[in-house]
DNA sequence: CTGAAAGCGCTTACAG
DNA sequence: CTGAAAGCGCTTACAG
């Protein structure tokens, strides 16, 4: 099923098919729409693409796509594909710099950009798109030399520091961390903003409590049993993404740990059942479908030649605490005057 | 940057690169080998796809990636054209037909076969994919005439078999049921199964408690909503879905209703943070990223001339109740002698 | 507006 | 094992 059939059965040239298949008005408009109809006419995308150099597909590369982060981030880049004509190729890098790299440079001759959350800061095949003319826009992690490219990003310092806050706040001061893995832009931003805020307050904290994990589940519940079996362990807990926040739950759970009794939890991103844990999380919210809207409007723009050399977009968003009721005064301690609290959403 | 400019590098003839590059024994290959690196040469898949009519890459359309069951799925097909040199086009139906036609029809030029869980099981396009010769597989939902596709189902008759027999243990005579469209393989067969099992012992269903969803969180929520403004609502309500359960647990606690002490609850599909939920859910589980697994394979299987004609292949797996913490005996009821509950699994 | 023709970058049957 | 050549199915500059 070529364009020629539909060509000869239209009684006209494959290049008046062609034509009429792009808008450009021909001569007989209802003959050829009629073949195409009859023959079921689709063209080849392969012959397409290798004539015009576009393949109307967009790559996507993200850690783990069962991450509902992560997922909610396709779904806000497909929601914009959809209307525009493009389709995504998507891949889960595992966390994985390797994996990456084979990923990338399979995908570098297959679409017209990249969308990537970078396994780490320091990944060198991205530059090596640019090198190939291939756009790239990053989301939720940077690269070290990422300026060049454009980014949606969130405020993961920020983020840090307003969770920070909130415990002191409370009147915690053996606060711990979770962290994610320092080559990553969240794992690093969100430590700092951690750290930082503690400063900032003049309160100190303990080695021992300033944890590294690797943003899965399992690290969140190992790492938080380690500090559990600590002499001194800490009477609140930030973890740094939500996958870690459901493992350290998990622990506090198997070691009959009241929350927020004996210990606080807040963590970095909202899951669709914060709400309904036990108990209800508190936890930093962003904006997720939104953030993969964003990137993938960045990218398409991009590809128009009219923006091609625009300087790039760095886009922050804000983000903000939800107060549930995993967080509560440490216990013995003065409770500080009442505050607001969110009431339960309905 | 071609397979001629590599060809002129090595002082062969573009010929000859293709056959290096296919694993074919050729006079230099570290001459071809050295020219392909330095020039950091890569096919077009362009060129490739139209020459040899493979393009590689495998279709997949779910009704929405951030079901976390469908999250999982694709990643485990994932694990399996990653090691075969394939790649996933991915789009979401949103539970709409018409949307799917157009994703189908979309697809058929640009992968070498698709593997969907349709919107629902009179959709017509996948039957013109067969037509083209695309091989389909279905996965967690069938069509009507799909028994001439390969598919990987679950029992899904016997799950809603399996959470009936679990409350009538209880003693519950007042169940009710939130079911998915009829026109789904799930929504149907799983309300089959749920009414069967009922009829079966010989206990009776009123009407206004055997409702139909959409397989969405906020139906979950508003059915509930529903059943508990009833003269007499039910004492226990299946949820034929995941996120219809995560719907139903978000009304109940809005109300106020305790569960399982007035209201025990039951749903299909496990979830990740099912052991943490306000109660921890008793669910009907099945595996997911299995599942992938094998459709992927099958597809993949299905792709190779070899077996192209086969006879289609239907896995249907088994499922299996996970005993938790929102389900027991209804109130005021004659308590059932103890049952063995399983603990929460550490 | 239209058609003949060239060419996008590969692969492979053919002849050597 | 090798190379020249044809051809996959389109699009588009060119001439009319």
């Amino acid at each position: 099923m070529t364009i020629h059939e539909v060509a000869a059965r239209a009684g006209v040239s494959p290049a008046t098919v062609s034509r009429f298949l792009r808008g450009q008005s021909v001569r007989s408009p209802e003959a050829i729409r009629a073949a195409v109809d009859e023959l079921g006419y689709w063209p080849s995308a392969a012959a397409q693409s290798l004539k015009s150099g576009r393949t109307h597909t967009i790559g996507v590369v993200v850690p783990d796509i069962t991450n509902p982060y992560f997922a909610a981030v396709v779904k806000g880049m497909e929601s914009v594909t959809r209307t525009e004509n493009y389709r995504i190729l998507l891949a889960n890098s595992d966390e994985s710099s390797e994996r990456e790299d084979h990923v990338l440079a399979d995908m570098a001759r297959r679409v017209d950009g990249v969308i990537l959350a970078p396994a780490t800061e320091r990944d060198q095949t991205p530059l090596k798109l640019r090198d190939s003319k291939v756009p790239l826009v990053f989301i939720d992690r940077d690269l070290m030399e990422g300026d060049e490219f454009d980014a949606v990003l969130v405020d993961n310092v920020d983020g840090a520091r307003q969770a920070v806050e909130h415990l002191l706040g409370l009147g915690h001061t053996r606060i711990a961390a979770i962290n994610g893995p320092p080559d990553t832009t969240p794992g690093r931003r969100r430590r700092e903003g951690f750290l930082a805020a503690l400063t900032a307050r003049g309160v100190g904290i303990a080695p021992e409590h300033d944890l590294i994990g690797d943003f899965r589940e399992s690290s969140g519940y190992q790492l938080t049993l380690s500090l559990l079996s600590l002499p001194e362990p800490p009477t609140a807990i930030f973890t740094a993404n939500n996958l870690m926040t459901l493992g350290a739950l998990k622990a506090l759970h198997d070691m009959r740990v009241d929350v927020p009794g004996r210990i606080s939890l807040i963590g970095f991103d909202d899951l669709d059942t914060g709400p309904l844990l036990r108990p209800p999380l508190t936890v930093i919210d962003r904006p997720m479908v939104e953030q993969g809207v964003l990137a993938m409007r960045l990218l398409l723009r991009r590809l128009d030649p009219q923006y091609v050399d625009d300087i790039p977009r760095r886009i922050v968003l804000g983000v903000k605490l939800i107060d549930r009721a995993s967080t509560a005064p440490p216990k013995g301690q003065h409770v500080p005057p009442p505050r607001a609290r969110k009431a339960r959403p309905a």
